[in-house]
DNA sequence: TAATTTAATTACCCGTTGTTCAAAATTTTC
DNA sequence: GAAAATTTTGAACAACGGGTAATTAAATTA
C-alpha cells in the first residue's frame, strides 16, 4: 500500500508544488475507492507520515481539495474532448479515441473525478465543476447523434447510451490496481471492443 | 421528494416488518445516491418524519442496517443467477438476461446494492456479503466464458469484461430516476444492446 | 552563526453523528 | 377504562473529523 515514491516527496525538500501534486494524487485515488465522504484527512495525512495540520499548508480545505481533484479531471477531459472533435473521423472512432484517451489519461496520471460527490462543494464551485461535467456529457450525446447521422453508430438512444458508457467508465477506478495482472491498455482495449463491437461473436466481419 | 406512501406507513399503526422494510428501501436508495458515509441517520429518519432514535427500533446500528441493504441486493441478484443458470441457453443470452433481471429487480424494488462500501460493516458481515459478490462475480466470468467455447460471445478476457459490465451496471443506480422520461425497459433494453451488439452500426445481420 | 522564511507539530475547539437510556405517548388487550 | 405491550421521543454521551492557533523545527540566505 505505502507508496515510497509518494513518501520521499516529504523528506523536507522544499518543493511546495511537488508535495501538494502529491497531495492530490493520492487524495484523489483515496476518493475514487472509499468515496469522499469517508476518506478523513487524516488518512491523507497518514499515507505520507505527515500530521492531519501540515496538510493545510498545501491545501485550503477538504472541500476545496475535492474541487481540485475534479479541476484535474475535467482539464484532462476537455483536453481529450478538443483533440477528438478536432479530428474529422466518424462517429464511432470519436467514441472510441474519447474514452481510449480518458481510460489513459485519468487512470494513468493518478487525479480522477470523484464521480459525482460534488454535494460538499462550496456553491460556486459546485455550480462551475457541474456545468462542466454537463457539458462534457452533452458532446459525447451529440457526438453519438452525429455518429447516427454519419452512419457509424447504430440508432441507439444518445443519452441514454453515454450516461451508461460513462457509468462503465467512472467504476473502472473503483476497481483498476495498477499494481495487477492487466495493463491500462488493455483496459480499454476491452471497453472499446465491449461499447463497439459488442459482446456478440460474429462470424461476418462488418469492417 | 417525499413519498406519500412510505410515509404512511409511520402514521402509528402496528406494522413493524412493514416498517422495517421501508427503512430499508429508503436507506439504500440514499446510499446509493449520496454514499453510506455521506448519509446520516438524520437524514433517513427526517425522510418519514420520525426522529433518529425511532429508527433504533427497527434498526439495530448504521453498519448493520448497511448489511441488511446488501442481504436484499444480493438475495436477488443470487435468484436471479440461479434462473439464468437453469435455463439452457447460449453465453450471450444468459448474459442478457441476467442484467436484465437485475436491472428490473434491482431498480424496480428500492433496495440496491450500495456498490462496494462495505469496509465499514463488522468482520465477519463484511466476510460474508464480501464472498457472496465474489461467488456472482465468478459465476458470471463463467457465463462468459462458456459463452466464448459456445460460440455466441466473442473472444473477450472473460474477467475484464464482467468487471465492466457490472461497473456499467452498478452505475445506473446513481443516476436513474423513476419519475424521469426513460422507464427502466429503456434503460436495461439500451444497456443489453450496447453490450451485446455494440454501438458499430451493422448493414450485414450476422443473426 | 544569526536572521528569515518555510514546514510541520502539538494541543485544542467545535460541530456533527452514531448510540444509549429513561421517560412519555400511543395502541392494543382485557 | 385500566393494564400491558408497543412505539416514539428528548436529552445526553462519546467518538470522530474538520479546522485553527500557537509553537517548534528545519532549511535557506546572508
Amino acid at each position: 500500500m505505502k507508496n515510497r515514491a509518494d513518501k520521499n516527496v516529504f523528506d523536507r525538500r522544499r518543493d511546495h508544488d511537488a508535495k501538494r501534486e502529491a497531495v492530490l494524487r493520492i487524495a484523489a485515488e483515496m476518493f475514487n475507492k472509499r468515496g469522499y465522504a469517508a476518506t478523513s484527512l487524516d488518512e491523507i495525512a497518514q499515507h505520507f507520515s505527515i500530521s492531519k495540520t501540515a496538510l493545510y499548508y498545501y491545501v485550503e480545505s477538504k472541500p476545496v481539495l475535492l474541487q481540485m481533484c475534479y479541476e484535474l479531471t475535467l482539464n484532462l477531459c476537455e483536453q481529450v474532448m478538443v483533440d477528438v472533435l478536432a479530428s474529422n473521423s466518424s462517429g464511432v472512432e470519436k467514441i472510441e479515441a474519447y474514452f481510449r484517451g480518458v481510460i489513459a489519461g485519468v487512470l494513468k496520471t493518478g487525479p480522477v473525478a470523484i464521480v459525482h460527490e460534488f454535494a460538499t462543494l462550496p456553491k460556486d464551485a459546485f455550480d462551475q465543476i457541474h456545468s462542466r461535467a454537463r457539458m462534457l456529457d452533452s458532446k459525447l450525446a451529440a457526438i453519438i447523434e452525429a455518429g447516427i447521422a454519419d452512419g457509424s453508430i447504430a440508432e441507439v438512444p444518445p443519452k441514454l447510451t453515454e450516461l451508461i458508457l460513462m457509468g462503465a467508465n467512472n467504476w473502472i477506478q473503483r476497481w483498476y490496481n495498477p499494481e495487477g495482472d492487466k495493463t491500462l491498455e488493455e483496459v480499454a482495449d476491452c471497453f472499446i471492443f465491449l461499447f463497439v463491437n459488442g459482446l456478440k461473436s460474429r462470424t461476418i466481419k462488418a469492417d
